[in-house]
DNA sequence: TGTCGATGAGAAAACCTTTTCTCTTAGACC
DNA sequence: GGTCTAAGAGAAAAGGTTTTCTCATCGACA
């Protein structure tokens, strides 16, 4: 203990913590030594005091973390600083699991739980709310009256139409994941509203098999052809794209091409490279790291949905304006 | 308490950690209250005498957590049972924050720490030896006296070379990302003394795009043409399937196709999908869960290198023998 | 010179368990 | 009946901090 090498005991954690009355003198020759032996404060010991353990958790039941990776990054990126550190309890959809974990972490105290998943309109299959600890929801429906954040998707599907348009696009279709889910029918709406053309909205899975079948639809029947695609997620706008190949239509010349998500994975591999919409889950998880500290701190925050917009990331499968790049 | 709602205090600690002696009826009692009123044993009171957090960390410098993830389930699979808890702490080959990292990790009295990565012959930019707390290493490079976890890289090629060589083909080719990889190396030599004909190996980057640029060099070029083709990964794979097909090359029936990674986002998405070779990496997580924990309960373990064995996934690319399915 | 206030620093309580030690009581054996 | 042993249960210490309270000293002001 820095203690011996010097004067005091509980002076040393005065001096250390910047709290108590004395001298300067005193706190520099504390902190010097402190350093000097390379004191580290048990984080058990004043966990039990303070009631922080300088720890939180993430649970999610997003399995292959394409989206909770980004938003965790954001989260550690934002909390490490503060010398927080982050339990990750993936649970399978499973209530049982999701149970333990969230046992386990109230055990250890967290300071605060942030809850994230893979889509905004299913709840973790377990109640949060009437915690002892406050609660962020992040990329998932929250408790009515808890704090979440979300992307949004309708600004997100806005600057998708935009940048068809902006390429000069007439006719637009819109090819997406299955109806059941709210994100579809928001972007849905959105670019219904942002396109001048009549919409045309195909839901299908969200799979590439699916982008190659909307493609076949759209082609083997009569009538015009569209000249942008814009849709519901990377993976189906790389099977729009290689069912275009395959058909000898060129991307982006006769068809611009927009997909959704930025999966770099899927995005960046795509020939041409595919121009999506970013959520900026990062931003998110960073932003959902600010409110869960400010909460375990004490500090009140407002609850209620927040929309974090998305951006574009232009690629070359749709170009727009040169000016608006 | 529920010493109040019972009969003493320190023999209610007894009571439920099953030490001491007692009449079954007093224990059984206390048990019975414990449970109605829900007592948790604060976990920090708990760490702080017995010297056990209930906690590990795993450090990662794989982003993505393509290799991460299904270890991080494994891991927590494993350990969750004994009310161990995860702290993912990814760094992205920054040292500085590597060592943030470690340093909270430390604060907080961490069982252990297991070290994961995206390859097998680089170490984490940080130094976990001589640290204070048991350090397993699992998909990453470990210090030489330490205990280290990894794919049998050579057993997995030759699974796939076998699986090729069931299907028929009399000529295989291997088709991989750099030479500089151990685990390339380590595969294609294994390919080399499983297959009948002469080997042949060409090097590429870990991309789709490789595996487009492979299947060009092979096809335009005169002489005989593979009939079985061994991918250094699932992405690569992907790109020679998708070549193939571009230039009416049946697969399976002209040419098989064997992959690496069973990377269900590339393997299973492409068409035809792939038969891959698995690293098991969540069976690798498990055992790293179980030596960690054994490690940090004072248990020897023994160190050095193990390996795990793959499996082989078949799907449609590579049918191998009916009966070897 | 005496009193008051401020300033610097230590003593001790508190946080919540676990664990060792001690005490009491009952039963058994001589 | 007395002594010894074992069983059951509580008292108290320990673990490493933070924080409140108390104490001592010194300067200033009356």
């Amino acid at each position: 203990m820095a203690a011996l090498a010097d004067v005091s005991i509980s002076t040393a954690s005065k001096a250390l913590n910047g709290s108590g009355r004395m001298s300067v003198e005193t706190r520099e020759r504390v902190k010097k030594v402190a350093l000097e032996v390379g004191f580290r404060p048990n984080a058990l010991a004043r966990g039990l005091i303070t009631k922080r353990s300088f720890t939180i958790g993430l649970l999610t039941n997003d399995t292959y973390g394409r989206f909770t990776l980004p938003v965790m990054a954001g989260i550690s990126e934002e909390l490490v600083g503060h010398g927080v550190s982050v339990f990750l309890c993936a649970i399978e959809d499973d209530p049982e699991r999701a149970r333990v974990h969230v046992d386990a972490m109230l055990d250890k105290s967290v300071d605060g739980i942030i809850a994230s998943g893979k889509r905004l309109d299913r709840q973790l299959p377990v109640d949060l709310s009437g915690l002892s600890v406050p609660v962020v929801y992040a990329f998932t429906k929250g408790a009515a009256d808890g704090v979440t954040l979300r992307s949004d998707d309708e600004q997100g599907a806005r600057l998708a139409a935009r940048c068809l348009i902006d390429a000069g696009c007439q006719r637009i279709v819109h090819v997406t994941g299955p109806k059941t889910f709210q994100s579809v029918r928001e972007r849905a709406d959105a670019y219904r509203t942002a396109i001048d053309g009549p919409p045309e909205v195909l839901h299908g899975i969200w799979a590439e098999a699916w982008g190659h079948e909307a493609v076949a639809q759209l082609w083997d029947r009569g009538g015009e052809k569209p000249d942008g695609i814009f849709c519901g997620n990377d993976q189906i706008a790389r099977g729009v794209v290689d069912g275009l190949r395959e058909r000898g239509v060129r991307v982006p010349e006769d068809v611009a091409v927009v997909g959704f998500d930025n999966w770099e994975i899927v995005a960046a591999q795509t020939r041409p490279p595919l121009t999506t919409v970013d959520m900026n889950l990062r931003t998110l998880g960073r932003e959902a790291g600010r409110l869960i500290l400010a909460m375990s701190e004490g500090r009140e925050v407002q609850s209620g949905i927040r929309k974090l917009p998305c951006s574009l990331v232009v690629r070359q499968s749709c170009r727009g304006l040169e000016t608006s790049a």
